[in-house]
DNA sequence: GATTAAAATGTAATCGTTTTCAAAAAATGT
DNA sequence: ACATTTTTTGAAAACGATTACATTTTAATC
């Protein structure tokens, strides 16, 4: 079943079903009951595919992440979704494992396959040139990490300030040596690791080289650098992580010590995880608005797509410190 | 950029291309070669609009979950994206959120926009009709969760066994007053309660009707039932749940009350999340192989779709009870 | 009521592939 | 060398919507 029948059915031609059907120009209201009736009634749905090559836009969109297992991409792709959903288009999910060639293939797959827009949170290694690329064939929103040197919209957190207040927090409470691991393939890592050092800095604290580590973000990687730290003559008095997956392996190398937190050593991370508030010591983290993130995301993708033309803009939206047992306040 | 160009580069006609292209007939190996410099030389990418529109078969598929956010979805999505990536498919999320209305919507969505087909965790009110209709026009693989009178692919595990060892390890350990909380909208749900029920009938133990719930996935739930469990002159000495949110809730019940698991009360759960272990004490759960499910049913839907003739089948995967803390076991 | 402007509708071309059918070329058999 | 089969190619018709343009209908104005 397809237009033509549907014209048929009401008496009418082919355009008039469908301008009624995407909602376009005049049609008088009597007629447009009038088709939305037969449509009803004969249950009938547009070919999308017909649609999208004739009007050269399609209705999905894609979302390309790291992992949709870690919370804080899920919640970020809830967020998307939902818009999206609103909007009337279908996301389509790509994982890319912080591997840029899967992130490559699947960058020029949405250019290809025409994606009305992509939402990308990417790599460090994706260069300028292929986000050029992208973004001028596809509306384009980065998201979470920052991309250096191009004009393209972006939603981020203010990572180094996060990660300054956090390492300030901890300061706070008398440590003086902390270690910290950090994300070393994202923007954000880089970020949190200038925060961190900056926050040192204003202290007038030194920074052990030793104790701050880049690490592919995976819990193993965590917990041999947090066993290893346990090793040193001089241990650090608090660690530090960049993200959830670098949190579970730090906590479980302290735990598999038995280092009591935080009198032995003090914890906090980036990232709420469904653990950071049901274990003992609670653990402060930087909450991060995952889900607004997406939305945030989805929204201006799609003003991006009514638009293209309309002046790139970076919204920064704002975390928020939790401050729970691990890093020496008590007070929950 | 499209077929004809490349055609008139190569010197050959559409046809020509499109069966290389396609990978498709007798194309004489020269020609194809020449072809095939010229796509890559212009690095051109078809049109997949068109290619869908014409050939009536699209390259993706949808994926429709309760809640990509609820880890049990995220690796069973990651699964199913894993295996159509292989193949060359997108897969399209959908999150109904238990609601039958969304979830209906989603699959009609599928159906109208010529989805290769779909992987689907039904709520238990889908209907056999729906179901049918969904599976008769494009290829369907349910997932996790059972559609009754329906013959359709299916790839489960097996909830009543799993419910009932789960259950009778418990009462192994003596404890003789069980409490059970189960998800209201799916069929595990019921399936595993029949498990639950049927490990009590066997020890010859009377179930108390008043402690077994069906209660919808949400963790403010279960932590109100529990807190209610613990209010009564008897309270349980057990208490088992059916998916990880619930066990979130019903944990924090336990803990706010300041209840020592498993002295006061045990506890035990479905579903592996990231705090089960990291908590202590951890706690014993019946870990499903949910990206294996997610990997198992995209294949079985692109044999479908290869074959929409072939007998449908149903898989069972196995489950495995991991003995932890949280019931008695001290071992770990 | 005639004239004109505006709104509603229809006709037919078009989007970029795949696919059918027929023709040409190559391979095979005698 | 010729007839026959098989393989490779091409021309042109789909697929099902949108849309530019032409036409008809309605409304507005005098």
């Amino acid at each position: 079943m397809n237009l033509k029948d549907i014209a048929k059915a009401a008496g009418v031609s082919t355009a008039t079903v469908s301008r009624v059907l995407s909602g376009k120009d005049n049609v008088r209201a009597d007629t447009r009951k009038r088709i939305l009736e037969v449509v009803d009634r004969m249950n009938y749905r547009p070919n999308r595919a017909a649609r999208s090559l004739r009007s050269r836009r399609s209705s999905f969109i894609g979302l390309i992440v790291a992992d949709i297992q870690s919370p804080f991409f899920a919640s970020l792709s809830r967020g998307v979704e939902d818009i999206a959903q609103k909007n009337d288009y279908s996301v389509i999910l790509c994982n890319t494992d912080e591997n840029p060639k899967k992130e490559r293939m699947y960058l020029d797959m949405m250019q290809g396959e025409n994606a009305a827009g992509v939402v990308v949170a990417p790599t460090l290694r994706l260069s300028k040139t292929i986000t050029r690329s992208v973004a001028d064939s596809c509306a384009t929103v980065v998201i979470d990490r920052r991309v250096q040197g191009v004009d393209v919209d972006m939603v981020l957190i203010d990572n180094v300030t996060a990660a300054h207040d956090l390492t300030a927090h901890m300061l706070g409470h008398g440590y003086t040596r902390l270690a910290g691991l950090f994300g070393e393939s994202s923007s954000t890592g880089l970020e949190r690791r200038a925060g961190f050092e900056q926050a040192l800095q204003d202290a007038g604290m030194p920074s052990d080289e030793q104790l701050v580590l880049h690490l592919p973000a995976r819990e193993d990687a965590a917990h041999e650098a947090v066993s290893r730290f346990l090793e040193l003559d001089n241990p650090p008095e608090a660690v530090i992580t960049s993200n959830g997956m670098l949190a579970a392996g730090a906590f479980r190398a302290l735990r598999d010590r038995e280092i009591s937190v935080p009198e032995e050593v003090a914890f906090a991370t980036f990232d709420e995880t469904p653990w950071t508030a049901m274990i003992r010591p609670s653990v402060t983290v930087v909450r991060q608005p995952a889900y607004a993130l997406g939305q945030t995301a989805a929204e201006m993708l799609f003003k991006r797509i009514a638009d293209p033309e309309r002046p790139t803009r970076q919204v920064v939206l704002s975390s928020e410190l939790v401050i729970r047992q691990s890093c020496g306040n008590h007070k929950e």
